[in-house]
DNA sequence: TGCGGGATTTACT
DNA sequence: GTAAATCCCGCAG
C-alpha cells in the first residue's frame, strides 16, 4: 500500500486553524493546559486566559472598528494579536476571527526556566517570570515583532500535550479593564499558583 | 508577601 | 489631555 505524504504541517501537536475560529467564550477555556512554545525552548502551559468579542464588547479593542493597532484581530483565527500599553508593556492574544481574541494573561513555566529568568531578572521567584501578560511576553521574548506571527508554524506556536482543560474551570470578571468590568469573561486553573490573581 | 504610587508611549476624545 | 487588556520599586509586617 503506497502511503501519502504526510500533510505539511509544522508539528503533529499544534492545534489547528480550527481550534480557534469559533466564539473567544468557547475558546478561551479550551486554551486552558495548553502549550505556549517560544523561541530557544522557552514553554509554559497557559493556565489563565480573557476573552474580547470585537463589536460586542466595549472593553475590546476592536469595539470601534479596525484601525492600525489591531489590525491583526480582524485577520484570520490562529494568529498572533502583540499590542503595547501603558508605554511599556507588550501583551499577546490569540485571535479568533472578526475582531476577537483571547488575551493570555498567565502560564505555568515548563521548558527554558534560566532563558527566562535572563530575560525577567526582576522575578523575585519563578512564580512571578509568567504570571501576568506582560511578564509572559517578557519571559518568552514577545513584542511588536511578533504581531501577525501565525500560530500553527510561526516563531510562537500553541500546542495539545493531551492535558484536557480543567473540568470545571474558574470563572470571573476580566482584569484592568474599566469598561464592561462586569462580563466574567476570564477564566482560570482553579488552584494553580501561576495565575495572576486568584 | 502585600500594598500604594510612579513610569511612559500610544490612541482616541 | 487623558486613559490604557500593567509591572516595578520601596517600604511595611
Amino acid at each position: 500500500m503506497p502511503r501519502r505524504a504526510a500533510p505539511p504541517i509544522a508539528e503533529p501537536d499544534v492545534l489547528p486553524r480550527t481550534f480557534y475560529g469559533r466564539d473567544p467564550r468557547e475558546v478561551a477555556p479550551d486554551l486552558l493546559n495548553k502549550i505556549l512554545l517560544g523561541p530557544d525552548g522557552r514553554a509554559g502551559r497557559i493556565v489563565e486566559t480573557e476573552a474580547y468579542c470585537g463589536a460586542i464588547d466595549a472593553a475590546a479593542h476592536s469595539f470601534r472598528g479596525r484601525t492600525a493597532r489591531n489590525a491583526t484581530m480582524f485577520g484570520p483565527p490562529g494568529h498572533l494579536y502583540v499590542y503595547f500599553t501603558y508605554g511599556m508593556h507588550w501583551c499577546a492574544n490569540a485571535t479568533c476571527g472578526d475582531g476577537t481574541a483571547v488575551l493570555l494573561r498567565a502560564l505555568e513555566p515548563l521548558r527554558g526556566l534560566e532563558r527566562m529568568r535572563l530575560a525577567r531578572p526582576r522575578a523575585r521567584s519563578d512564580r512571578e517570570l509568567c504570571s501576568g501578560p506582560a511578564r509572559l511576553c517578557q519571559a518568552l521574548g514577545i513584542d511588536g515583532a511578533d504581531d501577525g506571527v501565525d500560530l500553527l508554524d510561526g516563531r510562537l506556536r500553541i500546542a495539545d500535550d493531551g492535558t484536557p482543560p480543567p473540568r470545571e474551570p474558574a470563572v470571573g470578571p476580566r482584569v484592568g479593564i474599566t469598561r464592561a468590568v462586569e462580563l466574567p469573561w476570564r477564566w482560570y486553573v482553579p488552584g494553580n499558583a501561576h495565575v495572576s490573581r486568584p
